[in-house]
DNA sequence: AGTCATATATGACGATAGCAATCTAAATGC
DNA sequence: GCATTTAGATTGCTATCGTCATATATGACT
């Protein structure tokens, strides 16, 4: 069955994101393409006239991943009346944030998936580590004489550990703590 | 073929090391028993005499690679004339155990997929996290009025996460970055 | 408006790989 | 010496990736 060119890109891109969340949830080896295509509401049948391989769309899924995410980092920054640094880290430290795997950020769910996979994959998280960072550089508040950047890269380690490591742990109070320690650290160094 | 009772016991230790690496640099679902069993010198075959699943295997390799982080921690904070945290944050955030993901810290590598298995795997994780915790709790110098649990969970967060990022961008400089960034943060905290 | 080549998706198929089970061989250790 | 334990070999089953022939509506062309 054919359908309009622009029915025909949406399913696309559908699939992309349904992908997205479905890699974040399961990894990249833990979700079949049959599942993926079915959760899209269309057929695995049909993949291959839409990617040219399993590899394709993951890459392409990370891509939009990371976009995504630049776009959550940029309204929790600007957003309440709140220092950005502070919205950012109740935003990123929370615990909706750290349940919410399929709509959160790509780096703690698939960034050790990322680092074992093709160079197209890495350089889309690259690119989206470089953005958040721009972000961060216009946030964070830098010790005397350290470098803004420098300050943004330490802040973003302890965002995604402390997300990392809240998602691990079956202790519900440690998790918790984990997200509340991290964000504390974080807004104690800021003005 | 019957071997020593000696032997045997060897051959299973050697899988579950064996394991242990290969789960860290290819993920849980990334290498087959095929796989682990040639790479520990033996065939498929006898797999299930030594293990109930592979699944148990998992569990087993994480118990090991956690037990082994452990002692490298405590091996790396008493080691050479320095602080305790700076001998460790050295160890941790360098280039070396950034590329030595089969020998290095679990958590980095298998975190993002040990957090969508069994409660078993995920009890192994966070035993050892709470081992590590206890290293950092001797070892880092929280500000005033700050507990020192919550030092230490900020001080592991930025730790693993920046050793995270650093494995998964492809830019060399930005890898180093990480990890410098996150080093020289940590040791300002320091006395 | 009518026609037709084409794009899109379907469903079935094949190949491969992985997990798991079973049977067999062989040496151990009581 | 003999039952038992350990590992190898073989087999079955399932899931997944990738391919292909087919149906069908589209949208361009006459």
């Amino acid at each position: 069955m054919r359908v309009t060119r622009a029915q025909a890109a949406e399913n696309h891109q559908r699939v992309i994101d349904v992908a997205s969340g479905l890699f974040k949830e399961h990894g990249f080896d833990g979700i079949g393409l049959t599942d993926v295509m079915k959760a899209a509401g269309l057929t695995h049948g049909g993949f291959y006239k839409q990617f040219a391989s399993k590899d394709d769309l993951v890459a392409s899924a990370c891509k939009r991943a990371v976009e995504k995410a630049r776009e959550r980092w940029v309204a929790a920054a600007s957003a309440g009346g709140e220092a950005p640094l502070q919205a950012l880290v109740k935003f990123y430290l929370s615990e909706q944030h750290r349940d919410e795997i399929a709509e959160g950020c790509p780096l703690v769910a698939l960034a050790s998936d990322a680092s074992r996979h093709s160079d197209a994959v890495r350089e889309e998280f690259e690119a989206g580590i470089k953005g958040v960072l721009e972000i961060l550089d216009q946030s964070v508040a830098p010790a005397e004489g350290e470098p803004t950047r420098d300050k943004s890269l330490a802040t973003l380690s302890m965002m995604a550990g402390a997300l990392l490591l809240s998602r691990v742990v079956n202790d519900e109070a440690l998790s918790r703590r984990f997200l509340t320690a991290a964000a504390s650290e974080l807004v104690a160094s800021a003005p």
